[in-house]
Parts: C-alpha cells; sequence; structure tokens
RNA sequence: GGGGAGAUACCAAAGUGGCCAACUGGGGCAGACUGUAAAUCUGCUGGGAAUUCCCUUCGUAGGUUCGAAUCCUGCUCUCCCCA
C-alpha cells in the first residue's frame, strides 16, 4: 500500500506512494479538510484542477450526526454522496469529541456526547466508529482516540493515552472481523497520543507500531503547546514508527510546521488553515503571510501571488480580493480558499521534488525564511 | 403664511444638571485562527503625555450654576404637518 521512494541523506525527510483504490497519492502530501462532505466553499472540480488535490477528509462525527449514516449509505458511500472519486480519509470523531469538551462524558466504553445540531444523546465507541467508516468507506479511516488537551498533567495524559490504546485494541478487533460496505479495501489507521511527555510518546508510539497497520498517525499535537514542544515529540515518535509506513500527522498545521515536520520523517498533513483563515483573510504566499485586508492593498493591483499556485493566484489582484474579502462576498472566500490550499499542495509537491534531488535541506531553510515574512 | 419636531464624534443613534471623552450599532483600522459547532472571534476608533494625567469637543453666540451635551435667550440650519 506504501511505497518508500526516496530518503533524504541529512535528514529524515522522503517521498513515497500511497496506494488506494481511488488513486495514488505521492507524499508528502497535504490533505484538505472537507469536515462535513465538502472543502468549505470549493467545488471538486476545482479542488482536482486547480487546487490539485490528491486526497481530502471527511469527519465522522459531522457526517455521522447530518445527513447521518444511512444517508450516505443510501447514497453509495461518501465517494458517491459527495461526487468525489479521489482518496478520501475520514477521522473518526476524536478530535471533535476532544473539542465539544463541556458536552461529553468519557467511559472505558466509548464518548458520550450531545449532538451540537439539536442536543440529542450520542456513544461513539471503538467498535461503532469502526462501523460507521466502513459505511461511508473512505480509502482510510481512523481509531477512535481521546485527544487530550494542552496542558495536561502527566497522570492524565498517561490515563487518556492507555484509554486511547485500548480503544484501539477494541476497534483493530472490529477492523478485522468486519468486510468492507464497497467493493474496495480500506486502511485503518492508529493514532499515538502521549502530550507532550516523552515517556508516554514513546510508549505510545510503541504500541502504535505494534499493531502493524498499514499507516499510522500522530495526534494529540498542534493543540497549543509551543512548536518547539512539538518537533521534539515528533522526533521522539518517528524514531519508532516504522520507516515502511506513511506518518500522517494529524491536523498540522502552518507551512513552516509541515517543513518541520517532513524533515522529521512525515508524509501527511491536513489542516484546516488554508481554507479558515483564507476566509478570514489570511493569505499564504511564497514571499510570506499577508492580511489581505489591511489597507495597504487597496490599490495594489499585481497577482494575488505571482509564484502562481494556482490560476486564481495569477488571475485575481491583491485589490480586488482584498474588496471581496472586506464586502463579505462569497467569492472573495473561494478565491482565498483555492489559492491558499493551491499554495500549500505546491509547498509539499516541492518538498517532494526537493526530496528527490537530494536539494531538501538547503530548499527548506530558504522557504521557512520566506514564509516567516509577514507583508 | 401657520403649527410642530430636531441639530451629539466618519455614519446612524442613546444620553436631558455632576457617575460623559460621551451607551449601542454600522463603518474604519489592526490582531487571532493548526485532526472546522468558525464567511468566525477579539481589540482600538477626538488629540497628546502613554497604569488612576492633561487638553479640545455634543449646530452657533451668549447666559444661569460650584458644575452644562443636558436649563434659559438670540441666531443659523434641517425635517414634518396644515394652508
Amino acid at each position: 500500500m506504501f511505497v518508500l521512494q526516496s530518503s533524504d541523506k541529512s535528514t529524515k525527510a522522503r517521498t513515497g506512494i500511497l496506494k488506494t483504490a481511488h488513486g495514488e497519492i505521492p507524499t508528502p502530501v497535504f490533505m484538505p479538510v472537507g469536515t462535513v462532505g465538502t472543502v468549505k466553499g470549493i467545488m471538486q472540480r476545482d479542488l482536482k484542477d486547480d487546487i490539485g488535490a490528491k486526497i481530502i477528509l471527511g469527519n465522522t462525527y459531522h457526517l455521522y450526526l447530518r445527513p447521518g449514516t444511512e444517508i450516505v449509505k443510501k447514497a453509495g458511500g461518501l465517494h458517491n454522496f459527495i461526487s468525489w472519486h479521489g482518496p478520501m480519509l475520514t477521522d473518526s470523531g476524536g478530535f471533535q469529541v476532544f473539542s465539544l469538551a463541556g458536552n461529553r462524558k468519557l467511559t472505558e466504553e466509548g464518548a458520550i456526547f450531545r449532538s451540537h445540531i439539536d442536543g440529542s444523546r450520542h456513544i461513539f465507541t471503538p467498535e461503532n466508529t469502526i462501523d460507521i467508516q466502513r459505511i461511508f468507506g473512505a480509502d482510510i479511516i481512523m481509531a477512535f482516540d481521546e485527544c487530550a488537551p494542552f496542558p495536561c498533567d502527566y497522570k492524565y495524559a498517561r490515563k487518556s493515552m492507555e484509554l486511547t490504546h485500548k480503544w484501539l485494541d477494541r476497534a483493530v478487533a472490529r477492523f478485522r472481523e468486519t468486510e468492507p460496505v464497497w467493493d474496495y479495501p480500506q486502511y485503518l489507521f492508529p493514532i499515538v497520543q502521549g502530550s507532550t511527555f516523552g515517556d508516554l510518546r514513546k510508549q505510545s508510539a510503541e504500541k502504535i507500531a505494534s499493531v502493524s497497520m498499514e499507516g499510522n498517525a500522530i495526534g494529540g499535537l498542534s493543540v497549543g503547546e509551543p512548536e518547539e514542544e512539538m518537533y521534539r515529540m515528533l522526533e521522539i515518535v518517528n524514531d519508532i514508527l516504522p520507516d515502511d509506513k506513511p506518518r500522517y500527522l494529524m491536523g498540522v498545521g502552518t507551512p513552516v510546521n509541515i517543513l518541520e515536520a517532513i524533515e522529521r520523517g512525515v508524509d501527511m498533513f491536513d489542516c484546516v488553515m488554508p481554507t479558515r483563515n483564507g476566509r478570514n483573510g489570511m493569505l499564504f504566499t511564497g514571499q510570506g503571510t499577508v492580511n489581505i485586508r489591511n489597507r495597504k492593498w487597496i490599490d495594489d493591483f499585481s497577482p494575488i501571488d505571482p509564484d502562481g499556485p494556482s490560476s486564481v493566484s495569477l488571475n485575481y489582484s491583491k485589490a480586488y480580493l482584498r474588496h471581496l474579502i472586506i464586502s463579505g462576498e462569497i467569492l472573495g472566500a473561494q478565491l482565498a480558499s483555492i489559492h491558499n490550499l493551491a499554495f500549500y499542495i505546491k509547498l509539499v509537491t516541492d518538498a517532494r521534488k526537493n526530496i528527490e534531488s537530494g536539494n531538501f535541506k538547503k530548499w527548506k531553510d530558504g522557504m521557512i525564511k520566506k514564509l516567516s515574512d509577514r507583508l
């Protein structure tokens, strides 16, 4: 399922190909987030053609609540329902249980929570989140975990990690004893936890590696801890997670975070930043980040980004995009999202090229310098 | 021509003797956003020194008062109704 292609000499960065029933994914890869079955504001056609997305995410929590598992099943699975025929990954809902903190109750059995839509009570367990994700039919599905908050004390972090590990065994058991609902294989990724404690991270990575799934994920990071802590955890975890399986760093991050993580051996990323921040007027460009709402862009008729990660970046001006965003126009959110997503995808694509050509370290250092600028 | 209402900071609009440099909304300016309950949220928005300070402001010119955006008088302007 995963083929390692090349490795950087001076760092742990590498390239590979992730093979799924819906297509092959060159890594490193960035996966746009499509929580409720849509990458907000973006048509599937643009996602594929202009942005060049290779795989997108959906979310079990949101889709289970609305439209509901039965509807997705009736539609013939998530791919058919949302008219995206490339690879997909669904998150298990563990993060939602964490972010809906006020409304949840964790037990050994699973997480009891209330719907943010109508207040109704529901339970997620390691087993039913596998069942639901079998029905949704994403190519890659995630184990149900607990994402510990930051900061959290050692005792809580350990308990939370142990619960996640127990849940993992049950999820793997259910995964193994069930068949795909649709006629192609799915892969289950377990998730490393352990907060910012090195020994817990090590222990968790060993556990996760021991279940020998087709790929492994690293969760519970970029939840408020200092970036240096995140990098330190990545180094510990990636030393243990097998090299011949893809490593997925969940929810990360800024362009700089992504480059630092690639350097440490991470292959897959997802983050809401390019879309959410884009809607709110923040652009990522090859020259640095831009707050397009700032007055200084009012008469800047130059392209959004002359590096042109997408046609949108070249064909629309900063002044026009500023006008659209400030006016609250839908098109503004769409253009900013398309540009930012294309930027992210070009970033990881360029990383891949530079790893292949043996120039990664030098290229990365130069990029980080540029990315840190605020225009 | 007669009668009535009103003029408050960029706009709209509260405030009708001290707690008012003046509620609130909009606009403007800036910031935040990391497995999306987010086209959302936060701060600032008279000037200056820049933790409890000073100065100039509520159409305009005077007056009353210890003290006025708030009370009185003149003036200017706006709006509404009836002829």
